[in-house]
DNA sequence: GAGCACTGC
């Protein structure tokens, strides 16, 4: 249980030092270094906890949970006294409780109603180099912090790779320190050229590992779950044709995000003696999930990346290259055990001179309505909101893209200021959306029915069913015998779906049956039971939370749902066109969408499609679709469209744009030919000129350093 | 009439 084999451990007395002379401190710890677990001891042991506690952020729910075990069994306390953690739904913490390792979601939840964190003497962000969207709020929200508590609280910066030089200088050139890891060396060799396919050139790679190179399990990272599940059958087609006896055995395993929990335990178990193991995985085994016993990673180079674009608030998930950061972190996947090997499937000048330094920040990939809010409802009355220190600004576009949206569901005022309704929101650990859709749902007595379509929206992949490859298309009929929405559309069809689950007992068979993943529809009663518990707090008065059977006929009509939820989504309204059954949306730019296919709203008997419509969110794939759809009446919309006019958004971002800085208009990474991806590969990204200009302000400000 | 990288409150 020792750890003065870990490397920090050497240092101790430096950061001790470090600390002491700071305020803040980044320190860059190599996999294996140690930091997550000892750094917060260090600080225990030096009495740094006699004053307050001391908070370790994680990305990751499982990681807060396994390295607080690891404290609490190293220390030889009981978990969840001196050393706990808090993830959403479980709570592992005291009043005894000295080091706290929590999400980083959980500790802005924290921020909310102690918005000094008065009960922490040290905060520490680790793994601040993934720069999820929670993390790069908390860098901001502590940069403001250690000024207003200059003489008792401390900040520690902790990530393996990150640029520490940016952070540094974001904190005031704070100083750095390195702490070396105990990985092994990890040998890159590089293809001469692109490969044609880069799906072919991982099957020959690991062959050739198979036939030539000496035992060790293989790590091929591909990009989504079809390409996985071509390689899985082509890998095992092919080492079959192997003359027997020439090599090891050989087993394949896939490794998704959307496999069943018992399919990913699988890549844990033991090899069986004298057999290589292949993992063909997404980028869940890059960070997520440490498989042991890799000696060889093949690297395609790319990756999946869901975008959102704030001019047109289409999502889309883009296939991209991979930074170098994520290059070095798939490659230091074969260095754990031993020395090892990594085959990257694209030259090294593109690793060194067409590779970002470091995948774009979360934050500038998202919409930040659910952002803004939340800062906006700290009421941080020194600074203007738009200007908010983050580290990586989001665009002007992005950030008026977002109180637009909160201003049509009044989350805040024409001047940009938060309403009350606005503040409730914030409480509510849901989309801004889908916060004003349980509001208006409990004026409209429907909140039961509205908190369980915010939990299976909450959870989204619930159905199973779409995926099976049945070749018999012509069956249009439904496979299974679920509820169809009534005709109303998505949202009525997951609340239908959820009651009739809650009318046989929450029994799991009935999922099963039903083609329905256990996994999260237990985790929308979770997440309902959640919301229900906030709602009754942030309402006062009393809440109706059960279900609403008074008159059937009102029930079959949805009528308040569907009301409730057009004012939720009065940012995400569409109209049908005349002529077919194509809708324009009804935001500051009108898109052209259509309703996606898999959606079971229905038209009427001439065929024709509801006159309005909500969505949950529009995602561009061979076209602009709404997901999520629920038929809205046009004596409800008629009030939004006119809020909708009345925007001003000059008054809203309090004269942001007045006082512009002028962007950045340069171009320096625009020649795409080199870019094309081989083949079952998508271009990547950027058929968006926005995006692409969001990437390009990023690159400049990254090549200014 | 289409097709889903990964997280988190």
């Amino acid at each position: 249980m020792a750890a003065d084999h870990l490397p920090i451990t050497k240092f101790e007395d430096k950061i001790m030092e470090t600390v002491k002379a700071n305020p803040v401190v980044v320190i860059i710890g190599e996999t294996g270094s140690g930091k997550s677990t000892q750094l917060s001891q260090i600080l225990h042991r030096r009495g740094y906890t006699r004053s307050g506690s001391i908070a370790v952020t994680q990305p990751r729910r499982v990681a807060a949970v396994s390295v607080a075990r690891r404290v609490a069994l190293e220390l030889g306390v009981r978990l969840g006294d001196e050393v706990g953690y808090s993830i959403r739904f479980e709570d592992q913490s005291s009043e005894k409780t000295r080091i706290k390792y929590l999400t980083d979601g959980c500790l802005l939840r924290e921020i909310l109603s102690n918005p000094e964190l008065n009960q922490y003497s040290v905060i520490i962000l680790d793994e601040a180099h993934e720069r999820s969207l929670n993390t790069d709020i908390l860098l901001g929200l502590m940069k403001r912090l250690v000024k207003m508590r200059s003489s008792n609280l401390k900040v520690l910066i902790t990530s393996a790779t990150l640029d520490g030089v940016k952070v540094s200088r974001f904190f005031s050139d704070c100083p750095i320190l390195n702490v070396p890891g105990t990985l092994f060396p990890v040998e890159k060799l590089y293809s001469a050229k692109r490969p044609a396919s880069y799906l072919e050139s991982s099957l020959q790679t690991a062959l050739d590992i198979h036939i030539r190179e000496p035992p060790g399990d293989v790590l091929i990272f591909m990009t989504g779950q079809d390409d996985i599940e071509k390689m899985v059958a082509k890998l095992e087609e092919r080492i079959g044709h192997l003359e027997e006896g020439s090599c090891l055995d050989a087993i394949v395993y896939p490794l998704h995000g959307s496999l069943p929990p018992e399919a990913q335990v699988l890549v844990f178990s033991p090899a069986p003696p004298n057999c290589r193991r292949f993992i063909v995985a997404t980028n869940i085994a890059e960070t997520s999930l440490t498989i042991d016993g890799i000696v060889y990673v093949i690297d395609c180079g790319y990756v999946k990346q869901r975008q959102y674009n704030p001019t047109t608030g289409i999502y889309s998930l883009d296939t991209v290259q991979i930074s170098r950061v994520q290059a070095d972190q798939r490659a230091g996947r074969a260095g754990r055990t031993r020395p090892g090997k990594c085959y990257r499937l694209y030259p090294s000048s593109v690793y060194l001179e067409e590779l970002l330094d470091a995948t774009v920040p979360e934050i500038l990939r998202s919409s930040l309505a659910g952002c803004v809010l939340y800062l906006k409802s700290l009421d941080l009355t020194d600074i203007d909101i738009l200007r908010f220190d983050f580290l990586d600004p989001p665009s002007d576009d992005s950030l008026e893209d977002a109180l637009r949206q909160l201003y049509l569901i009044d989350a805040i005022d024409e001047n940009g200021l938060i309403t009350d309704i606005g503040r409730k929101m914030a409480e509510l650990p849901l989309d801004p959306s889908l916060s004003r859709t349980l509001i208006e749902a409990n004026e409209l007595g429907c909140l039961s029915q509205a908190l369980t379509v915010a939990a299976m929206l909450s959870v989204e992949t619930t159905f199973l069913h779409n995926r099976r490859k049945d070749k018999d298309k012509k069956r249009k009929q439904p496979v299974s015998d679920l509820p169809n929405g009534s005709g109303w559309g998505d949202h009525i069809q997951l609340l239908q779906i959820y009651e009739n689950w809650a009318e046989v007992g929450y029994d799991r068979n009935w999922l099963i049956d039903n083609d329905l993943q256990v996994r999260s529809m237990k985790f929308a009663k979770d997440i309902r039971k959640q919301l229900c518990q906030i709602m009754q707090k942030i309402a006062k008065g009393a809440v109706d939370v059960q279900s609403n059977h008074r008159h059937k006929e009102s029930r079959l009509q949805y009528h308040g749902l569907r009301k409730a939820l057009c004012q939720g989504y009065g940012n995400l309204l569409a109209e049908r066109m005349i002529h077919h059954n194509g809708y324009r949306t009804l935001g500051h730019r009108s898109q052209l969408v259509q309703v996606h296919p898999s959606s079971v709203l229905e038209s009427d008997e001439d065929g024709r499609l509801p006159d309005y419509v909500v969505y949950h969110e529009l995602v561009a794939t061979s076209r602009p679709f709404m997901r999520n759809v629920c038929a809205v009446e046009m004596a409800w919309v008629m009030p939004i469209l006119k809020k909708l006019e009345k925007l001003d958004i000059n008054k809203l971002s309090g004269g942001m744009r007045a006082n512009k800085v002028p962007e950045f208009n340069g171009n320096p990474q625009t020649e795409s030919s080199k870019n094309e991806a081989p083949e079952s590969v998508m271009e990547p990204d950027n058929h968006d000129s926005k995006i692409q200009a969001a990437r390009e302000r990023y690159l400049a400000r990254k090549g200014k350093k």
